[in-house]
DNA sequence: CTGAAAGCGCTTACAG
DNA sequence: CTGAAAGCGCTTACAG
């Protein structure tokens, strides 16, 4: 139900909020000083610095962003722009965003661009003139829309490298490698890659990875298309992975994972006995059905440091560091098993 | 791994955006006939408007928000600070209001308050000065801080009522009553309550609910803290689910009925069998564990929507249209059963 | 230590 | 139909 009526004490009696001239006429200073004092504390006599805060606060003065943007040009606002504010995936990522933007004193924003590539460089364009700095992750835009954006405001890419840009992103090889590796042991010989979408350099990267791994290792690998990188899509995919006859599958997400793992249980294909799945990203929920699911993790909170940290150098104009490589790792719970003999 | 070389390409050559005097100085015409151009289609001779409009296009013009925001007052973006980004909870409730927001061609913008009541404050307070309205969900301030709030500019609030500021709410009963009904008519007489946050209004208002319906129908009810709404904080209290000697029990939310049901699981006590499990919101991940979580669920979509129009009136200064009720409805999966005799 | 002035990029009465 | 001017709220050289 809305509360309609309650409203009616609130409506209309909105006081402009105060500014820095209402305090100046309060206090007999000139606004030059009044921004002095609420800026640059020290700077100015003791007193008056005193007792232009003093009326700051009693005025409930706050500070117009986008007036103090307009001569400095700083906002004092990050922006991270995700393809899905509604995919798990991200939880941790936001997290250490936030973290490292909280210690800078900056305050993060977040857009969503709902898949859509369109939209996704509508809403950069749009939030880059309101932001010190924006934060791209699993972007669905081209390369080249993504380095107009990058030459127009600072701008760091994460989960994709970009010519040209900076970027942030794991490193998948370790974690691969560990489920492989599992899943080799096991007896695995045929494995199938369940793919995720076309436009995802993430997918191309997790795919080029496993498929040279396995080569390398002489086990056989096939590419399996999926029609969306959603539960729904993994369950789609059901009937082509059991046409294609592997005893194993990697998916290109949890979510895709878990669609399949569902599908599998309910038309009779026990996992892992008959089949063992892996995901990637070890998102929320993974850990939730029976069998649980295993998944290569990224270090997505240290992603997500990383990437602000690194934005923020950008923004200074500060040289970037070099930083460790962020490896993912082989999260083994119960969807894999031995291949049966 | 950071690509930290590939920076510098970039780094520096950041020309500075176009402004309506480049686009005056390169056309001819004056700033104010530029920005009429730009901004009221029509309203020119056509052949200056496509001039200027050329000239914008061929210089990647792109208006400044905040420098427009100045003197007109509208910065044509809504503002959505929820308690806990990372809480599945929202998602539906989100697309909703980007759904809306979209229609009225404005930008949403999300902000996350940790759960952290000062973080709000400040976060809300921050952001209203750059945006034409607050959509506050599942906010943790008091009362007279989101009166104030209010007072400076639009703003919603969901999932709480407070007194004189518009509030848009689902109505719990339906969903409540029909849970309840399914556990009476499978012979439950003893039901608990494993409550949320004190400071949530929601809880309370679940709570308050669901105790009068079942003190009426002559069921016994006792309410047992938890220490956090997560699942961590739901397995920790399975061992007073335990003592309490009950036959089934109401989480204020799916994750701390999720850990519920897995320390429940865990230490050998059979979910639906021994204990009856129906969590709230019926979030992502309430279907994947076996038993799958029975749930009650809200209308968070069309929370979002009402929310967001409703906001959009407010910003407009137009009249709140009442709406419907919002009401929740009882998802029985597989974690109710027939209490054992 | 403090003030007067110019400027950030835009909009909008007010004239013409 | 178009332009000159004032103003939105702030900051920051430049003087004093």
């Amino acid at each position: 139900m809305d509360q309609s009526d309650a409203t009616a004490s609130v409506r209309g009696e909105r006081k402009a909020p105060a500014t820095i001239y209402d305090i100046a006429r309060h206090t007999g200073f000139s606004p030059s000083t009044v921004s002095r004092a609420l800026n640059k504390p020290g700077r100015l006599n003791a007193t008056t610095e005193r007792r232009i805060r003093d009326a700051a606060e009693e005025l409930g003065y706050r500070i117009n962003p986008m007036a103090r943007a307009l001569p400095t040009g700083k906002t004092g606002t990050l922006g991270l722009v995700v393809s899905d504010i509604t995919n798990p995936v991200y939880f941790d990522l936001v997290r250490g965003a936030e973290h490292i933007a909280s210690e800078a004193d900056s305050t993060l924003i977040f857009a969503d661009s709902q898949e859509s590539a369109r939209l996704e460089r509508s809403i950069a364009e749009r939030l880059q003139t309101s932001v010190d700095g924006l934060l791209l992750v699993g972007s669905r835009l081209g390369d080249q829309d993504i380095r107009e954006l990058s030459s127009v405001k600072p701008l760091v890419v994460v989960n994709r490298l970009v010519d040209g840009v900076p970027a942030v992103v794991p490193d998948v090889a370790p974690g691969i490698e560990a489920a492989l590796g599992a899943l080799r042991e096991r007896g695995h010989r045929r494995i199938a890659y369940l793919a995720g979408p076309e436009a995802s350099w993430m997918n191309t990267l997790r795919w080029q990875t496993l498929f040279d791994l396995a080569v390398s290792w002489g086990l056989s690998i096939v590419e399996i298309k999926s029609t969306e990188p959603t539960r729904a899509g993994g369950a789609e995919a059901f009937q082509r992975i059991v046409a294609a006859d592997v005893t194993a599958v990697f998916a290109y997400n949890d979510l895709i994972a878990l669609g399949l793992l569902r599908a599998s249980r309910d038309r009779g294909v026990a996992v892992p006995e008959s089949l063992s799945i892996v995901g990637f990203d070890d998102i929320f929920g993974a850990d939730l059905p029976t069998p649980a699911l295993s998944s290569i993790r990224s270090p997505l909170g240290e992603l997500g440091e990383r990437a602000t940290r690194r934005l923020l150098t950008e923004i200074d104009g500060a040289p970037a560091e070099a930083g460790a490589a962020l490896p993912t790792r082989f999260i083994d719970r119960e969807s894999i098993a031995a291949v049966r003999s």
